[in-house]
DNA sequence: CTCTCTATGCTCGCGAGGCGAGTTTATTCG
DNA sequence: CGAATAAACTCGCCTCGCGAGCATAGAGAG
C-alpha cells in the first residue's frame, strides 16, 4: 500500500523533487531534455526551474550549442545550495567530507584512529561542527557510514572495529540536524545501484567481502534495511559447517567459510590476527591457492543461493570480493551455476565488479542523505528556513 | 530514489487514494476519523468524499450514534465500484472470485482439476470472462496466483502442480485489463503482513511449508519480488546437505530438510509421491517424531539465517509450518535462538503462525490488484472511463 | 418540550501548481 | 540578411487543498 497522505504543504514540491531527482540521476542535463524526459509542458519547466533558482537549488549555465534553434541552458547544483555531512568511520581510519545536490563527496578531513570510541567520534564530531559553523543551515543532514552492524542508529557489533556497542547519536551537531546511520556494506552497495556497477537495476544485490561478508539488497536505489537497520548481514547465513561456532553468536556462518579465517583453517594455519590482510597475502601465496579456491567456490554457491531467494537483476562484488573471482575464476563460476535453479541458468543475473571501490560507503551515504533533502518534506523544510 | 514524475493528471487523485487507503486499511472508518487520522482539513474531506461517492467508489452510511455533536458516517465500498478478479490455481483444486474496494473475496467458482495446465486454464478463464460479461468495465484487473514459481508473468516451476513451464497470460480476459501474477507463498505473505499476522509491520518474513519452503519478505505491504517476480524462493537457500541434489538444479537446499521428503529421508523411508500429506501424517505418527523433530530444527535454524539476514519485524509460519513448530516447539525454539546473532538475542522477533489459513493466498492476490486500482493511475483511468 | 451544547459537515474565497496555446527569443543555415 | 528552428516565456485556465465562518443534527439539561 503506498505510504499515506502528505500534506498539501510537502506536495506542492513534487515537481521539484522529479527535477532534482533527474537531475542527480543524470548530472548535467540540459533543461530541454528533462523537460522532454519527465513530460512536462514547457511552461511548468520554466516554472519549476525558476522556483529552484530562486530558492539557490540549482544554477543554469549555457549549454555547448548544438545545433539550430534557441540554445537551452544545463542546470547544476547551486554553489550557494543545501549540503550533506558524510563521515565515514572504517576500520584503521575515518573521513569526514561534505556533498552537494550531485552527490559529489568532497573530503575535509581524515586521519587514522587507534580504534578508541570515544576519541573517534569526538575528532569526527569536531570536523562536523567546523562544518556547521562554516556553512550553517547549508548543512541539511549528517551521514554516518561505519564498519560495523547498525542498529536503530546505534552500532551493536563491530568485530571489525573491536568495538562493544557504541551510540552514535552523539554525532548530531546542534540544531537537531536528521542524522543517518548505516553499514558500510549496505551504502556501498547503494551506490553500486545508484551510479555503479548496477546502475539502471531495479532490484540489485551487493556482497562484499572484508573480515567476514557483508551486502545489500537495494530495490529502487533503496536498501532494504529491515525492521531496525540491521539487514544485509548475508554473512550469517547458515551457509557454512554447522560444527562452527561464529563471534557473531550464531553457527555455520557463511562468513567463517569466505574470508582470511578461513583460509587459515583450511591451511591448517592459527587464526589470523587480521583476517582481510591475510586474505589478501593469501590471493599471491602460491601454497594457498587451494584454499582461496575453496572460498572462492563458497562464495559462488552462496551466491547463487541468494540468487535463488532474492531474484536480483545484477549482483555486484566489492572489497575483495571481486579480486577472489578473479584469481578463481572457474571455481568461482562453476559453484555458482551449479547453486543455481535450473530455471535461471539460461538467462542468470550479470555479476559484476564494484566500480566504487574504496569510495562506495561514502558515496552510498551522501546518496541516502541526498535522499532526505531532495524529497518533499525535505525541500519544503529548505525554503521555509530561508523564508523565516 | 523516489519514483520519478507522475502528470498532474494522476496527481491530482492523491486525497483520494489517501482515503480510499485508509479506508482499505481501516475498514468501517468514519469521516471524521479519517479527516482526523489524515489531518484534511473539513472541507478538503467533504470534497474528496463527495468526489468519490460521485464516482461510485464510496457509500456513506449513517453511523451509530456516539455522543453528543453532530453525527457523522461511515464510509464503505460502493456497490457499483471497482472490481479485482482473483484467481487461485492450487495443487488439485482452482478458485476464481471477485473483490471490491474493502478486500473482501467472494468466490465466483471452484473446481478440482487433473494437473492438466490447458484444461485449467480455460475453466477460470471461462469464469473469468463470465465476470467481465457481467460487471463490465467495473472489472479493473485480474490478479492470479499460482502454486508455482513465478517469472515475469509465466510459470517457470511448478514441482507442485507438475506443470513444465506455462504461459499465464491467457487469462487476461479481452479489453486489456492488467494481469498480476503472482506466487502463493509471496502472496500470502502480503496478506499477514496487511491484514493478518504481521499486521502493521514494515518489514515481515512469510515463511509456508507445502512441498518445500516457500515465502516472501513484505516491506511495507509490497512483497521484495525480485528482478523477475521470482524472489522469495528461500527454500533454495543451501541450508541444508551439499551432497543432495534439489529437483530444482540447485544442491543442498533447505526444501530438501524440511517436508515430508527430509522425514521419509530420515525414516529410511522412500520419497513419497506426496510429500505435504506424509508431512502431514508424520505430524501423528508417534514413530515420526525424532525425524518431525529434526526437521523442525533445520526450520528453525534457517529461519534465524534469514532473521539475521533481512532483520524482519516479525516473522509469520503458514502452511504446516505453524502445526510443525507446534508439534516440536522446543526444538524449534532452541534451533531458532541457536542461530541467531547474540545481538538479537534479547529481543528477537515475534514468529506467528499465520492467520489467514487457506485464503491468505487469494486474499493476498486481491490486495495487490486492488492496489492496482487503488492509485494514482488507476483512480485515474476509471474516472476517465466513465467520463467517456 | 425546548434550549443549549458540541462535534461535525458545508460554503466559499484564496493561493498554488501544472497545463497548453500563443508569443517571443536566440541561434544556425542558406 | 532573412528563413527556419528549437527552445523559453506569458498568461488565462483548471483543479486541488486550505481554513474561516456558517449551518446542522443529534445529546443532555432544565
Amino acid at each position: 500500500m503506498p505510504t499515506g497522505h502528505a500534506s498539501a504543504n510537502e506536495a506542492r514540491w513534487r515537481g521539484a523533487v522529479a527535477v532534482l531527482d533527474r537531475l542527480r540521476r543524470e548530472p548535467g542535463s540540459t533543461r530541454a531534455a528533462l523537460a522532454r524526459d519527465l513530460g512536462l509542458a514547457s511552461g511548468t519547466a520554466t516554472e519549476i526551474t525558476a522556483r529552484l533558482r530562486e530558492l539557490d537549488l540549482v544554477t543554469e549555465t549555457a549549454a555547448a550549442a548544438s545545433g539550430r534553434g534557441r540554445p537551452t541552458s544545463v542546470l547544476g547544483p547551486h554553489p550557494a545550495g543545501p549540503l550533506v555531512l558524510v563521515a565515514e568511520i572504517r576500520h584503521e581510519d575515518w573521513r569526514v567530507g561534505v556533498a552537494g545536490l550531485d552527490g559529489r563527496v568532497a573530503v575535509l578531513d581524515a586521519d587514522r584512529h587507534a580504534h578508541r570510541p570515544a576519541a573517534v567520534l569526538r575528532a569526527v564530531a569536531a570536523v562536523a561542527d567546523g562544518a556547521v559553523d562554516r556553512w550553517g543551515r547549508r548543512v541539511r543532514a549528517v551521514s554516518v557510514v561505519v564498519a560495523a552492524t547498525v542498529r536503530d542508529g546505534r552500532l551493536v557489533q563491530a568485530s571489525t572495529l573491536g568495538w562493544g556497542p557504541v551510540d552514535l547519536t552523539a554525532l548530531a551537531p546542534p540544531r537537531g540536524l536528521p542524522l543517518l546511520v548505516g553499514n558500510d556494506a549496505t551504502l556501498a552497495g547503494v551506490a553500486e545501484a545508484r551510479s555503479g556497477a548496477a546502475a539502471g537495476a531495479g532490484t540489485a544485490l551487493h556482497l562484499t567481502v572484508e573480515v567476514g561478508i557483508g551486502g545489500t539488497l537495494v530495490v529502487d536505489g533503496r536498501p532494504v534495511a529491515g525492521a531496525t537497520g540491521a539487514g544485509g548481514e548475508f554473512g550469517h547465513l547458515p551457509f557454512g559447517d554447522p560444527a562452527l561456532r561464529c563471534p557473531c553468536g550464531a553457527r555455520g556462518c557463511w562468513d567463517l567459510e569466505v574470508d582470511g579465517r578461513a583460509v587459515a583453517r583450511h591451511l591448517g594455519e592459527p587464526p589470523p590476527e587480521d583476517p582481510r590482510s591475510h586474505l589478501r597475502a593469501a590471493l599471491a601465496r602460491p601454497g594457498a591457492r587451494d584454499a582461496v579456491e575453496r572460498i572462492t567456490r563458497a562464495l559462488g554457491t552462496g551466491t547463487a543461493g541468494l540468487v535463488n531467494a532474492l531474484d536480483p537483476e545484477v549482483v555486484t562484488l566489492g572489497g575483495l570480493a571481486g579480486p577472489l573471482r578473479r584469481h578463481a575464476r572457474a571455481a568461482f563460476d562453476a559453484a555458482f551455476a551449479d547453486g543455481l535453479m535450473a530455471f535461471r541458468r539460461a538467462a542468470p543475473p550479470a555479476v559484476r565488479d564494484a566500480v566504487h571501490g574504496d569510495d562506495g560507503a561514502l558515496h552510498g551515504a551522501a546518496a541516502v542523505g541526498l535522499d532526505e533533502v531532495i524529497s518533499e518534506r525535505g525541500l519544503a523544510a529548505w525554503a521555509a528556513d530561508r523564508a523565516g
